[in-house]
DNA sequence: CAACATTGTGCAAACGTTTCGACATCGCGT
DNA sequence: ACGCGATGTCGAAACGTTTGCACAATGTTG
């Protein structure tokens, strides 16, 4: 499969390759004395660094990955896996934000980001494991495994720098970073239930396989429970955060009985809902309020617009590479869960006009 | 910057690597038979083959990339970058279109993608240049460059593997893939001057500086010329691929005299625009056509409708990365510049009852 | 003026892999 | 029985880098 790749290539009109000989030549000095030049080492004269680095410019040389990470024991660069079941879960937007704080971060310290969709997870040497001990990258950021995911364990047991992104609480020995969704959806449930008075609350979930949408189903049960209505599963539904399902999922719930609200566990969902509802003929929150998560940009412009939670996932990304980042440096902090906090951004679609309510978080 | 990461590390609790020596003495073998038999070469017996295996299972063996790079002056990866510059020119979804297609090709053929927001363009040695001639990677597939970007004319110079997604027409000996915007979006515009008879066309335009936006603008002016309607400048306005973008340049066109129906480059542009037209009291289609491009998984559920033009972004992806991959085995096929086909999908937002017209390309 | 500390440079080894050429060993034919 | 080709294995070199150690050159001190 990957050999083909390895056969060799005719000869390209390439300019041959600068190697750091010979820029010392060019300076005349050694291969060693070039090289400590070029690192700024005291132990080098000033006038002879002057002189290695005009050659290297000169001769524009960029030194070699393979040979310095094979020296060095260290690639400089850090893989981003996201387990390949969870194709959909991680829906677009947010994980493109993820993207952008993990690049920014790896960029700053001058580490690569590669990305790699993990195939199957029941692999016997799941994918970041082969990238990890192949030493293409020296720490891996798991996106999005599921709970039930038993190679994040192995990969945790491994001793390689690893940090997850979503919330482990039964992991401790991991470092995480995630977001406050419980706390979140809590509050948004809380909003429909105190500022609106809704009483018969639907809630399209997550693949509760996943433990943000385990969360927001803890979040969920936890204020109907503080607003003592009692909880009634066959209001709750099942889905996996795409469009389609929450169609699907609506379509399900209009069958029961009237409802007050439907609260969807991401904004994607919580389309398809208003659209199902508009197939029934029901309009949003004329009939029925419907709210999402993630407040992603299209959540605003929507018609009607919709209530929705917000939190800052590309710092989740950039605090996952940053911790990261010190692991692959060697340090070893304590393991930290931590936890963003959330906001609930009220619009119309739960029928409130336009407002905002902060709601800190636990953490 | 990057130096630090290089400092010496403490020592991790990891398993000690096992390498091919390792390999070679638990079969009794020397390094270089226990590498051929690894390999499969016709030169080593079966039975040591077998035992070569079966000790590279027993210690779970995974070859070290960087030792393998080195010796086969091939990393066997490929880089996508982004330049900074377009950050939101590549509108998420689209983006994560592409990536998808492009890892997907990637993985199939057991090469590694990495991530590269490039920094400064005008940077002396950019990104790009920097990650091939480090040999970080293979060759590269520069996504979204401006029409300005002498770097990819350097890029293209270097004679190292280059794809570029997008259309560049006045660069033949690049190997492109990109999408048939002119034709797309001629579709698009027919539509409202035929179907709906609207005459009075207002374009809000992307970046003008990259040959998306370009492209989509002459489809605009083409469609109007093959129906006779006069090319009015003051209907155009120039903005960013964003819904403020889109939003702003909606209310600039509001102030002047009434339209038939609004244009935009894309989808995110349609949903500013609506939103402001609701800021002026007016609703789409009712007082006003609005139409998009892209058709982003929202495009259906939002309220109206909207319509858009579809493309398979992923195959893009797809493509481009294996023409990438052609390049980097060493073959030289002519360069193509490959376009996609379009298809206009009919919704709410022009004043059409739902229905779906096919469009094909010129290519 | 000799011995010594100091400073700057070079040599060689090592990281892990693949491949080239040399070299045993064996079976075969003459 | 001897040589010869085939077969399978091994040692060594190379890819490009960094670094420990030895060493040359310089300047300083007794």
């Amino acid at each position: 499969m990957t050999t083909h790749i390895f056969e060799d290539a005719a000869p390209s009109p390439l300019a041959p390759r600068r190697t750091l000989r010979d820029v010392a030549r060019l300076a005349g000095v050694s291969v060693s004395t070039a090289s400590m030049a070029l690192a700024d080492k005291s132990r080098v004269s000033a006038s002879t660094k002057q002189a290695v680095r005009q050659a290297a410019a000169a001769l524009s040389y960029v030194p070699n990955s393979s040979g310095r990470a094979l020296r060095a024991q260290r690639v400089g660069a850090l893989a981003v896996v996201v387990p390949h079941t969870s194709h959909h879960v991680f829906t677009h937007p947010v994980f493109m934000d993820l993207l952008e704080g993990i690049t920014a971060a790896a960029n700053e310290h001058g580490v690569t980001t590669i990305l790699s969709t993990a195939p199957a997870e029941h692999d016997e040497a799941p994918a970041y494991l082969r990238i990890l001990e192949g030493r293409q990258a020296d720490g891996v950021i798991v996106a999005s495994a599921s709970v039930r995911d038993q190679n994040v364990d192995r990969l945790a047991a491994s001793g390689y720098p690893v940090t997850l992104v979503g919330r482990r609480p039964h992991r401790p020995s991991l470092h995480c970073v995630g977001i406050d969704d419980l706390g979140g959806f809590q509050a948004l449930t809380e909003h429909l239930l105190g500022a609106h008075g809704h009483r018969r609350l639907a809630h399209i979930a997550g693949p509760l396989d996943h433990q943000s949408a385990i969360d927001k189903h803890e979040g969920f049960r936890a204020a109907l429970a503080q607003a003592g209505v009692a909880y009634d599963p066959s209001l709750v539904v099942e889905s996996d955060y795409s469009q389609e399902g929450g169609h699907a999922a609506a379509l399900e719930l209009l069958e029961g009985p009237a409802l007050d609200a439907i609260v969807a566990a991401n904004d994607q969902m919580a389309f398809g809902a208003i659209e199902a509802m508009r197939d029934h003929g029901l309009d949003a929150p004329r009939d029925l309020a419907v709210v999402g998560y993630d407040d992603i940009g299209l959540a605003r412009v929507m018609h009607p617009q919709l209530t929705s939670v917000c939190a800052d996932l590309v710092e989740v990304g950039r605090l996952a590479a940053e911790r990261l980042l010190e692991l692959m440096a060697g340090k070893q902090p304590q393991p930290v869960q931590r936890e963003l906090p959330t906001t609930v951004i009220v619009r119309a679609s739960c029928g409130c006009p336009p407002e905002r309510i902060q709601r800190g978080t636990t953490a």
